[in-house]
DNA sequence: CTTAATGTATATAGTAACTATATAGTCAAG
DNA sequence: CTTGACTATATAGTTACTATATACATTAAG
């Protein structure tokens, strides 16, 4: 009964337990956040292993977006009723952050995904491509619109992706119509996009049912585009095809992967008319 | 053509778009980790919508666990290369994370479940149960343990828990052998253990058979302990049981839900021989 | 056309939660 | 009895913001 009783550690294999600074421990106890059970004459702390159970909440809280305050909050008047309906809080808390961590998740494969893909094209060719049905989430029209007007689209359609998760890591790209195509307004766009591999209830979606395109790509900063554009439709004509309805514009290569504009990649995808 | 060509954002709308504060653009700016397009002559900052998409990685990186510093460092030098390199890291390192959120989700489950339970138990009662199979991983034994190395085994114990995901979030308990029960030596544990709902393979595991207990809670700190199991014992006297191979005895309410330790609640479970 | 509200800028200080450093006392082993 | 590993406190530094103070610019309303 005596060769043991209660078995107290120091600071520093606390510390080893908790797999935290020991400064970190000190800190906890400044605060008054979680103070070791006593200490000795010397000063030294003594913890008690089951100090490592109210450590792990607290860790635990603290990954939950709780600052160190507002756990000290909860530590002062804790009960197992406010335990629980703090509990059942950061459940909801952890739940979503799951959701959040998955998308990312997602994202990061959908870039791994097209940047593993560009590494195989030649953006010096024009090709002619039979793309898939894809399933499109649209802006709202961005045709004849103010400076305004256009960051408030924006900033919608960002908001919406990023409220109903839409977010699908795929780059957001913009359609232009055929008209204003051949009227030489190649920046006159109509929407904005994005690719939505999983359709989810409750959104409009646009399809583009499967057909063939012709595919080429612009180097260079945005400026210079028309250049890219005229020489595709001059490449349609010499194989004698008709533009579809729409044409779509997306970024390969941007800012987060090159540094100077004149590195940017623009795959731009042209609609043939069956 | 003229009437749009580039859209420029303010450092308040695109900080809107970037759902942060003008100040941490102001800061990133500072920094040079991402600068607007241009100021224009009374130093206002504009902003392209395309920065967007590396604002995007910035803050992806950044919830990844880069520093802004790591992340300008990548950003020196990026190309398509080192972003599909940096990506595939960045998508081990949330797998790793997704499963951490995971676990937690799972433990704060657990504490739940195990707090509503509580809630509907009386303290005061001994009573006879029934209690399921269970799987319970163990600690290396402790019985004749000097305190160092009883530090050792519960820190190795812990960490096994934490880097073979195998903390279920229930309570970790004591397991202690009749003979040292029958011996008054109370405090004379064999193992620590904790319960695992869902075994894993290439860990040993306990079983412990469904089977009878004699059920009672010991309301107060350790050293008290003794006459809960005096109470217990004469309990089981009473009603003419022997006493099985284990008793287990687990923290019901400890430091992480009650602050004296007066009110601390241990869960005793005895096994009763058949 | 003035005025108020809102927007922009810089500069500086404050914050949270550590983290590092400097200095000094303690303890156990060889 | 010294060495090396531990403990302590006190103070300063760090990261990534965040807030505050002050001043200039732009826009909308009266």
């Amino acid at each position: 009964m005596d060769e043991k009783k209660e078995k107290y550690l120091s600071s520093g294999e606390f510390a080893r337990l908790c797999k935290v600074n020991k400064q970190t421990l000190f800190y906890y106890d400044q605060i008054g956040l979680l103070s070791p059970i006593f200490k000795n004459e010397k000063g030294y702390r003594f913890y008690s292993v089951h100090q490592l159970d109210l450590f792990n909440v607290i860790d635990l809280l603290k990954e939950l977006d709780m600052s160190l305050k507002e756990i000290q909050n909860y530590m002062k008047n804790k009960s197992p009723e406010s335990f629980l309906h703090l509990m059942y809080q950061k459940r909801a808390d952890i739940v979503k952050k799951r959701q959040e961590i998955e998308m990312k998740e997602k994202i990061i494969e959908a870039k791994i995904k097209l940047m593993e893909e560009a590494s195989h094209w030649d953006f010096t060719q024009v090709t002619i491509e039979q793309l898939p049905k894809a399933t499109l989430y649209l802006s709202k029209n961005i045709e004849n619109i103010s400076n305004e007007k256009f960051v408030e689209v924006v900033s919608d359609f960002i908001n919406e992706l990023y409220q109903s998760n839409l977010d699908s890591g795929y780059p957001i790209g913009v359609i232009t119509k055929r008209e204003h195509i051949l009227n030489r307004e190649f920046t006159k766009h109509s929407f904005l996009y994005i690719e939505q591999p999983i359709p989810r209830e409750g959104h409009k979606y646009f399809q583009i049912v499967k057909g063939d395109f012709l595919v080429g790509y612009h180097v260079g900063d945005e400026e210079t585009i028309p250049q890219t554009y005229e020489r595709l439709l001059m490449e349609m004509e010499r194989l004698q095809l008709r533009l579809g309805n729409y044409v779509f514009e997306e970024y390969v290569y941007d800012h987060s992967v090159k540094s100077h504009e004149e590195e940017f990649v623009t795959k731009i995808m042209m609609q043939i008319e069956r």
